[in-house]
DNA sequence: GAATGTGAACTGTTTCACAGCC
DNA sequence: GGCTGTGAAACAGTTCACATTC
């Protein structure tokens, strides 16, 4: 079983072997892959041995067979099928955000509870009834669902997601959510996330060139070539 | 100095703790604060006992005073400033996050390069030109920036951000940013997001109750009691 | 010489197990 | 008995150092 930090870096590497390709390069060194990613060149290697992928004495990593490689046990397929919980702002910031980019993922089904919404398709993907998630997901399968509704209706729509076969969530809103061992979840707490690098602003601010390099890195990440960033929705 | 992680868990603890007190709470075991944050009582204690809190051996924790320390540690002060680059969808969506949300921060300022967003006050932040980072943050100084910009961008962007005193940045773009040692810097990529729990989604569907402990919980709380699901959690 | 591949050491984090307290 | 506090063990993840290959 690969772990969650290693398949991390490999979509993060993958990120800049494509990159790679629109260039032309063929072959790249663990140490580019480590400078461009943010990480040592010792790393690296290590992450490529542990998937059993082989190099080169000479020439280092062939930027085609890596891809493939990591694409073999990413399976992205033509889409990863995707259900949305909560069109709210954020909901649909993250609606436009696949609604322009990456044909990596597909939005499946979107879920509201404001009848404004419910029935009508916004940025691309139909709303519908926030109770009518165990039906439509039985009807079109999903294994991962994203939730931004708010903290108090977190937990009820997380169980109605179990029901309907969900077996990854990630989570928006600012709550800690019961559900099976075999579900895996992700928190994205945006206060938290703000809280805690505001604290280490301010040590670093007072410590300055302190013990340790201080960074959180959470996700590391690289020159995604297709996807623009995404709060703008203005330029390129 | 205190690690990432425990940082991550007081802000978690806090969100329970002022629960508590409105339900009148006085005390409180480690055991619960566990439960409800989705760690064991162990890590519980070992944290307060890291950050140097002191319960009672019969009642447990004193809410008001362990929320006390939690303050101390974390110097809220009325409000943490914070500035906003890039005023697309996600941007928009945070901006309103704050206008209703968490007197705990103050958006100073946003800014964006659309000449039809530039001047105008959006979601109650002024939003200025991009160009004027530096001498705008001068004379209203935060520590803590976010980025909401394109990817293409964000170095850029970056760069000004370290030029005009910032030593902290939530950096939404999926791109590694080069920043000076002293600067904490967390990555937020949707699509990295995505595209693990969507794996480990999988796996899970398949593997059902293997080997290890499922939970990826990037930012937090787990709901965990036992050994579940996959290749580990660990940092973050 | 400049790469990769990898055992061994190291660091950080979590858990175990149990002493001490009420 | 059930709680806290904590040394010691276990574990995961990273880095070091070096043998190996071209």
């Amino acid at each position: 079983m690969i772990s969650k930090k290693v398949i991390e870096r490999l979509i993060i590497y993958r990120s800049f072997l494509n990159h790679l390709v629109e260039n032309k390069r063929e072959n790249v060194f663990s140490h580019q892959l480590a400078e461009h990613c943010g990480l040592t060149a010792t790393r690296v290697r290590r992450d490529l041995m542990h998937i059993g992928f082989i190099g080169n004495y000479k020439a280092g990593y062939r930027v085609d067979l890596l891809i493939a490689h990591i694409r073999d046990i990413l399976e992205p397929r033509e889409g990863i099928p995707l259900a949305l919980i909560g069109v709210g702002n954020l909901g649909r910031a993250i609606l436009t955000y696949f609604s322009r980019q990456n044909p990596q993922f597909r939005l499946v089904a979107s879920f509201d509870n404001d009848p404004q919404k419910i029935g009508r398709v916004i940025a691309g993907c139909r709303c519908h009834d926030l109770d009518q998630i165990v039906p439509i997901l039985s009807e079109n399968p999903v294994q991962t669902a994203i939730i931004t509704v708010p903290a108090t209706a977190a937990q009820s729509v997380a169980d109605q997601l179990v029901r309907a076969g969900v077996t990854g969530i990630v989570n928006f809103s600012p709550v800690s959510l019961k559900v099976p061992q075999h579900v895996a979840i992700e928190y994205i707490d945006f206060g938290l996330i703000f809280e805690k690098v505001a604290y280490f602003s301010r040590k670093s601010g007072l410590t300055q060139a302190s013990d340790k390099p201080i960074h959180t890195a959470l996700n590391g990440a690289v020159p995604r070539t297709e996807a623009s960033g995404f709060g703008g929705d203005h330029e390129n």
